[in-house]
DNA sequence: TCTTTGAGTTGAACGTGTTCAAAAATGATG
DNA sequence: CATCATTTTTGAACACGTTCAACTCAAAGA
């Protein structure tokens, strides 16, 4: 952890993670050494380690550093789409764009769904970025004006969130040329969200998304998840 | 990798499997050391990766065990019920009993979803009980007399191994107390799922389900997910 | 100017999963 | 029984992520 913003150890800090990242993409994950990425930013392990807690907090760090810089192109997203449609697909889009040249990087941060791992998604450690990330969708949903059942819309952003991802998981996997599976599944499944909305306060549907609003309840009375 | 069924030689694998098994259990399998496997079955390292390739491996073992000794009580389940809520209730149920003792294993077994990790549920080298764990839903939709739109129906036993992965998944993480969470969650969302497949043949919902049609076509045409 | 402080840095050392050359045990063949 | 080939077993050695006691050195205080 570093302690002060004093430049001079920023500036080391910067050294590292860059040295790490370059590591990363050339290597990927696993094959990179903390030797070697000391090496590459001219500094002994111990440092790498003065700064960060361990290898995987380099990945977090990265993750941070996306989060920041993606959020000005989120923004505009935002403001310059109106229907729920469009503002999925930016967001998304903008998401895999950024991450195109990092997959590597981002598939480390997928390959732990465990909530107890620092690393997931879904633990303690990412709750800040997660939480953020959710104030998109959440935007992207209280700003369109949607007809669903009462139970479920407050519901709904995170459910958003966690489709986008099970999205970018499955992107992260995707070994067709240029990810045209997950831009099919993409496609096809929000097209296929948006009709289910749509649908949703018909009569006869009643008896499906009444149980899907007590389970909602239930689940995210007051969990990390 | 064990090259004959010699009684002696399989008598020492049981024995490590029986030691990892028991060590893993006491410590988590992270915590474990193959050091200290090795000393509880009795015998030098090199003789766990004599009849394991890795730590990994010991982990598998346990997955075709448990996949063995699974299958009786699932070809009972379901002989002895008719509908499909009956039978994924049975199979369902039966994998989270027989695994309960045995959570911390599992945890190990479901967490890489990278398909190219030898341990993931995806990968290549978990195929064979894949496709044999498959052979029950398949058993379990066909056996039972379902309406269901002919694009979806010869998908629906793959999806319904992905609800139980989905489901183990959760299962695994659950920390409520009995995990009475999974056990709701199961419930409600099989019911749901039941009242999704009467539904589907609705006129209005075509719209939804021509597309859903077309994209497990397109996914599930050649690939290992 | 000299002393003290503590952030920044070092690299040897630890415990880990895994490898592998060599030794031992086993079994087949003469 | 003796000889050889094969299977089984051993444990030192390797590379890894990580730790930590010791060191540097610029700045603050005397």
């Amino acid at each position: 952890m570093a302690r002060r913003a004093i430049p001079k150890s920023e500036e080391t800090r910067g050294r590292i993670l860059a040295a790490a990242l370059k590591v990363f993409r050339e290597r990927g994950f696993d094959a990179a050494t903390m030797r070697e990425i000391a090496a590459e930013a001219g500094v002994a392990v111990g440092a790498a380690y003065y700064y960060f807690d361990a290898k995987d907090a380099l990945v977090m760090a990265f993750y941070e550093q996306a989060q920041e810089e993606m959020a000005p192109a989120l923004e505009e997203i935002l403001a310059a789409s109106k229907t729920l449609e469009q503002r999925m697909r930016g967001i998304i889009g903008q998401k895999l764009a950024y991450f195109a040249p990092n997959r590597a990087l981002v598939s480390a941060l997928t390959a732990h769904i465990d909530p107890a791992h620092p690393l997931s998604p879904f633990s303690r450690a990412t709750a800040p970025i997660r939480d953020r990330d959710l104030g998109f969708f959440e935007r992207a949903v209280v700003e369109s004006k949607l007809r669903l059942p009462a139970a479920i819309l407050p519901y709904l952003p995170r459910l958003l969130w966690l489709y986008q991802m099970g999205l970018v998981l499955f992107w992260v996997y995707d070994r067709s040329p240029k990810q045209e599976r997950t831009e099919m599944l993409f496609d096809k499944t929000l097209k296929m969200m948006l009709i289910a909305i749509r649908l949703a306060e018909l009569p006869p549907l009643r008896p499906l998304f009444k149980p899907a609003g007590e389970l909602l309840k239930a689940i995210y009375g007051g969990a990390t998840c």
